[in-house]
DNA sequence: CTGTTAGCGCCTTCAT
DNA sequence: ATGAAGGCGCTAACAG
């Protein structure tokens, strides 16, 4: 490329003139439709090569009405289950050529609600969407906007058209769990909340855990503790706890950074982890069998769920998606927090 | 919105005719230029909404020729170091309206400099560049098509124009650890390397490295490891070292994931960290502070580089940056894996 | 204050 | 095989 044409980008135009041909036969070559002959063909990658052009994307979108590009809601991706997600998203779309464009949300609803105008703005061929604070009402705002939608972590949506759902199936792991627990044992069980920008499925999750003491006949012994959102203040909070020897028994931790304060906090008391204190981590990153003692987890591949999230979603683009719900079933990867 | 105008998006055509005034006049209501009755702009608005019309983003960008979006380009978001400066990056995009592009590059150098092209013709106002594996060349490219660029994590480059740049010093706190090292011991230092996909900057800190044990005149206790980029892996090739008490030392590691691949070797070998074995981690996670004993590591706030990036790149974009590089120097964050 | 008319950069019939 | 012309959806002068 001849770097005389750098600052004021070159334009099909300017190519079509250079090389002597029209706009259309240079179109042809770029798109590598046929009725060109190989020496004009020639020629014109020449001088496009010359000339260092460069299609525009957004002017062959506009043209094409095809933008190659899918959208990725998700909250945030400090979390690195989230990263890992979107990796999987990310490595997928690249396979199918298509760009991702990233949409982070709030935590509050109504700027979350924004995000919506965004996407369909952003004429985007379709969206993953990864994300608790979205209303129902805002995906099918999408979808009626004609962008196609695959959906993480709901168990059911009222819309099937131009849609695909994966639920990430916890509840069954969970129930599990618990009444393994009980069948071991008759210590408290205490399922810890955060205080603010709690999704749905911590919400549901709790209400399993509650319900699924209930009916094995231990209501009485389960408790919710609310924490904050970081390891340090919840390392803080329990370790006061432990200090006394209080509220011993089975921890049901959303994430493991927070699942390691709990641990952190026995640990440094003196509290043995797993027989007075027991953790379960519903969501594991590698770290989690990283710490010692290692941490139970409802294991769910994230990279895995990303991946095929977006292969569902490159499916429906196609009109080639079979089933449109695929369920990912959690795991209990039994570690060294929770007793045999 | 009225459901009935699904599938096919409405254009401000149609709302011009609808409402009964021209293309000018609704594009302005859009833009909110001024020159429009308070009662033409409410009937407008009125029947936007009624036809539940929203502006085609890439049109408006081909019209305006700015597409309000920025790139980002990174190896991948697996890892939670970068992930957390994603995140950053993200956040002040957000702030200052523009969308955000991930350009994600492969392990090879030659489907890396792909994106380069990608990048150029998805007509970003800009982006931002946290990559090893593209060569200056390819930096050099874009910036010739005129995309703004910031740079992260390299210290120099041959060109000033359109271009800044954030320095992430590691290496005046990676003599001084070893300098210090060498002040209260004698073990020999090794720096675990990995096999492939192995970027610039471990490149040249293993360098470094090795220099100032040179200088210190302890170039004979200086060692090079390869390990693999698991943790797993590295857990057991260390787990097989330790058996036999072999190579104990002053390890230096890239990334805190890999340290406790280390870290937990010696442990489980009933070796004493930090009195037998010591670990550095260069990159350090909030992981870093959970494990047992806790690592030390060459903290630098990824978040905090990944938000000055873009807040750069934004200043580039308004002609209002001052100061084109901003260094990042790490500071040593002693903690249980190193003697005091 | 409002409407007309060119483009933005590219693709795509339809002729030739 | 090639070119001319219209259009994708919107903005931006320029006239009225």
């Amino acid at each position: 490329m001849n770097e005389d044409y750098m600052k004021k980008r070159v334009t099909i135009y300017q190519v079509a003139t250079e090389s002597g041909f029209s706009l259309a036969t240079v179109s042809r070559v770029i798109n590598d439709k046929g009725n060109v002959t190989e020496e004009t063909k020639r020629k014109v990658l020449e001088t496009i090569e010359r000339l260092g052009y460069k299609p525009s994307a957004i002017a062959q979108g506009l043209a094409k009405s095809n933008t190659t590009s899918v959208g990725i809601v998700i909250p945030s991706s400090m979390y690195s289950y989230v990263a890992n997600m979107l990796s999987g998203m990310t490595d997928i779309a690249k396979i199918y050529g298509y760009k991702t464009i990233l949409f982070v949300t709030s935590q509050d609803k109504q700027a979350s609600s924004k995000v919506v105008e965004e996407v369909i703005q952003a004429n985007v061929e379709g969206v993953v969407i990864f994300d608790d604070q979205l209303s129902e009402d805002d995906i099918k705002k999408m979808v009626s906007y004609s962008v196609p939608v695959c959906v993480i972590g709901r168990d059911s949506l009222s819309i099937s058209d131009n849609v695909a759902i994966i639920p990430l199936k916890y509840e069954q792991t969970l129930r599990k769990t618990i009444s393994l627990h009980f069948e071991k044992g008759d210590e408290n069980v205490y399922f810890l909340k955060m205080d603010e920008g709690e999704g749905s499925l911590m919400t549901s999750l709790l209400k399993i855990a509650e319900d699924e003491c209930i009916k094995l006949g231990h209501g009485d012994k389960f408790f919710v503790k609310e924490i904050s959102d970081s390891y340090t203040q919840t390392y803080d909070q329990f370790y006061e706890l432990f200090k006394e020897r209080k509220d011993l028994g089975f921890y049901i931790c959303p994430r493991d950074s927070l699942a390691c304060g709990v641990l952190n906090a026995a640990t440094d008391n003196h509290i043995d982890v797993p027989h007075e204190v027991q953790i379960l981590s519903i969501i594991g990153t590698k770290y989690s069998k990283i710490v010692r003692p290692s941490l139970t987890i409802l294991d769910v591949d994230m990279y895995e769920v990303g991946s095929i999230a977006m292969r569902m979603l490159t499916k429906q683009l196609n009109k080639t998606l079979q089933t449109k719900e695929y369920p990912f079933y959690s795991s209990i990867l039994e570690r060294s927090s929770t007793r045999k």
